[in-house]
DNA sequence: CTCATTGCAAATAATTTGCATGTAA
DNA sequence: TTACATGCAAATTATTTGCAATGAG
């Protein structure tokens, strides 16, 4: 799979995916005439190189264990900025707290959450990526995003 | 209990629908030793004849036209219960506001969401069923419930 | 220079909770 | 009579916003 060598922090998403990412944030943000910033970019840096589903709190844990500077409100508003490029997209999975992954064309998975543990598990199914792109068509609809979400009880909390 | 014939104001659920989710809320409230109330039967009442996806404030103004006392926190307290019990599932479409709808095992419909007008659009699709049943089998989930929306542009929305 | 951006703290918004009082069972 | 339930208001939690100071282009 992945040809890509290490990441830096940790396993985030592959070099290629996360340029393509800086791309187009890159040509949004000339496009509306927005600043490049020390802020806005260790957050986009941070971002790329983590995992899926963070929340905005892990985030600016990792974003200040690089930059102490760097306050709340600003990841708020960068995230909202990444989403609103595409280059995010928003995830709420019923513990109250918002998360944010990369929106990664490449890779079409989705999540189990196990309503006991709250663990997250990933899965992804390539019929149902056809069935999705059959139904939006079907409805005259310009698919961009979709949420896939089995909720359930994991393997391991069965055994209670 | 209520043999009650038509439901009250709008085109709600099945009359066997909420039968059975009356059964099984009343099954619980009785291995819990909880008890039926004014505001509960209300409340519940009105759920159950509401169509799809009610937030608590559309939820809350219903109720309080057939009964002015009800108060915020037991219209919460009530739906949490419901949603505690299996008969009610918790979803949020990204619009800010949880939103709840009635666990209709007859009914797998998901959801279509504008995210232009923010028009929500249902949809079914029984070979997406089949393969949850079968993704939840190979992870050793025991499926309880799932979300399965798509975002994009309308066909209105669309024709900017 | 000019205007977007930032950090902070205050403001919102949605939901939850403490508690005195009401009330099913 | 005995908890559970309710309404209210206060408390939490998550997110947004106003504003003076800062800094990119």
């Amino acid at each position: 799979m992945s040809p890509a060598p290490a990441p830096d922090g940790e396993s985030g998403p592959a070099a290629g995916v996360r340029d393509h990412a800086r791309a187009i944030l890159r040509a949004y943000m000339e496009k509306k005439g927005l600043r490049s910033t020390d802020q806005r970019r260790v957050i986009v840096d941070t971002f790329l190189s983590t995992a899926d589903h963070v929340s905005i709190e892990e985030l600016l844990a990792r974003v200040r264990s690089h930059d102490r500077r760097v306050g709340y409100a600003t990841v708020y508003r960068t995230l909202k900025l990444l989403a609103e490029c595409g280059v995010a997209n928003e995830r709420q999975f019923g513990d109250g707290l918002t998360r944010f992954e990369l929106a990664d064309e490449t890779s079409h998975h989705d999540h189990l959450i196990c309503t006991a543990c709250h663990g997250i598990t990933e899965f992804e199914d390539e019929r149902v990526e056809v069935i999705q792109d059959e139904i939006a068509t079907r409805y005259g609809f310009r698919l961009r995003s979709h949420k896939h979400e089995l909720y359930g009880i994991c393997g391991n909390c069965q055994q209670t």
